[in-house]
RNA sequence: GCGAUUAUAGUUCAACGGUUAGAACAUCGGUUUGUGGUACCGAGGAUCUGGGUUCGAUUCCCAGUAGUCGCCCCA
């Protein structure tokens, strides 16, 4: 909060923003993602941040569309992605002839959702999403595909115990069809997923309040009473008085998906079905997915998507199914470090400080230029001032090595080497030096 | 959009209807010159904005603004 012009300075409520040795620890989470992206063939894509506001509106709708920022340029009306599946439906549709189908893409980037923030919930925050998109059909095998991308990453950052939770839009869809309640479809998922909070009294409540009589509410709680491992879920949905194409049509889907995650390893103890899961965007219409950790349930989902058949019918009469997952990172993160559960190993990445200790600089960029070209990062002190200073910068960034460089040096060509960690010391050729210094780094 | 709650140094927190609003951590300087961490000494730095009550308000009241938490929604 700074006086001078009476501007505030701090960052506006719901943007986070990180030290540098919290970003550090950040964006190692983020190559994690995209490495493990790479591995599994996703290529890159990278849309704007503004869109037209048509565009995200088309396929936005009631809550999403009060949470889209939206603002006038010109004559332009302009929005704030709130997601990237939505562009990513326009940059399918607009560069369809350039593609290669099934289309794998990933996109890591800032995402804007006006509203109020809350622990845990941001107005901006990375999502790091991977989808497929099928030309006309999608196979349900990258159904499968998807959580096992995921499994790796959440093992990569270092997870055990976290669960994929998994079921199948279709299912719900039946039921409610069966029950003939299919317009207040949405209300009811919705009251569903709040289960865990609310409890069973407070959905039956909600679902009172829609209008639903009591023994189709019965019926509902039948079906989401169902627990047991996946085999014992999907015999006991079989057994249930459902008669709806839908209904069996999701029931075998979920079954073959979860089948087939076996086949992709993924243990079962990291994967679940769930079929409290109905959270999402409104566009899935099959398998739903959703990521949590089980020793902090409160956290929420910090990975979730699904599979959506006609995600871009508002642009194209062109049937394009995709399956995809978003990584809300900005969460993960937020949520991890408030537990203290972040690694802050750098405050830098600089592991060696050359200081000259003459007006002559030239020996001491000299090394630096060869110790970059070796891939090792390197600042050169131009502080003024004591060389205490210069050490006590070097002490608090945890630089391991310190190059001094004084006229005796720069007479004799050598370089006096302090290993801050050790703290030892020891006078090197320039060869020496650099061979020790990879040796330890 | 709705509700609750809070607002004092950079940060976390004290205090008081009445002289210079305290502390810790952080920052900067010092404890003799080319050697950091620990210790000691010192310095700078704050009552969100506007009204009201009062002899007097940072303190009490109202409004605004902003933060936080919750609802809604969601990653």
């Amino acid at each position: 909060m700074s006086k001078k012009n009476e501007v505030t300075t701090r960052a506006l409520s719901g943007f986070m923003e990180l030290l540098p040795q919290e970003q550090i620890a950040f964006n190692n989470m983020l190559d994690i993602i995209r490495n493990t992206y790479e591995t599994f063939g996703f290529v890159p894509i990278d849309t704007p941040i503004l869109e037209r506001f048509g565009t995200l509106l088309a396929k936005a709708g009631g809550e999403t569309e009060k949470q889209i920022y939206q603002f006038t340029k010109g004559k332009s009306e302009l929005a704030m992605r709130f997601d990237l599946t939505v562009p990513l439906s326009r940059y399918v549709v607009e560069h369809y002839g350039d593609l290669t189908f099934p289309f794998r893409r990933y996109a890591i980037g800032k995402v804007f959702r006006g509203e109020r923030a809350q622990s845990g919930r941001f107005r901006e925050f990375y999502q790091c999403d991977i989808d497929v998109i099928g030309n006309e059909v999608l196979d349900l095998r990258f159904d499968a595909e998807i959580p096992s991308v995921i499994y790796t990453i959440f093992r990569e950052f270092g997870f055990d115990a976290f669960t994929i939770r998994v079921n199948n839009r279709k299912i719900f869809n039946g039921l409610f069809e069966g029950l003939n309640i299919d317009e207040f479809r949405v209300d009811i998922m919705r009251s569903i997923d709040k289960l865990e909070k609310i409890g069973r009294n407070g959905v039956e409540k909600e679902l009172n309040k829609l209008g639903i009589v009591s023994e189709k509410i019965i019926r509902i709680f039948d079906f989401l009473n169902i627990k047991g491992n996946s085999q014992e879920i999907l015999n006991a949905l079989k057994q249930l008085d459902i008669t709806n194409e839908k209904f069996d049509e999701g029931i075998e889907e979920l079954s073959k998906v979860v089948d087939m995650m076996r086949q992709f390893d993924i243990p079962e103890k990291n994967f679940a079905i769930d079929l409290t899961i109905a959270r999402g965007l409104d566009y899935y219409t099959g398998t739903v997915y959703e990521t949590q950790l089980d020793e902090y349930p409160e956290i929420g989902s910090v990975c979730s998507g699904g599979r959506y058949d006609d995600l871009a019918s508002t642009y194209t009469d062109r049937k394009l199914p995709g399956v995809g997952i978003s990584i809300g990172l900005t969460r993960l993160f937020d949520q991890l470090r408030s537990r203290d559960l972040i690694n802050i190993d750098f405050v830098t990445k600089t592991k060696v400080l050359v200081v000259p200790m003459t007006e002559d600089i030239k020996q001491s960029v000299s090394i630096a230029t060869v110790l970059r070209k070796n891939n090792i990062s390197t600042e050169i002190s131009f502080v003024e001032g004591k060389l205490k200073k210069r050490l006590t910068y070097a002490n608090k960034k945890k630089i391991p090595f310190v190059i001094f460089i004084g006229e005796d040096e720069i007479e004799k060509k050598v370089y006096m080497l302090k290993d801050f960690v050790n703290g030892t010391q020891e006078i090197l050729s320039r060869e020496d030096l650099l061979q020790k210094l990879k040796r330890a780094l």
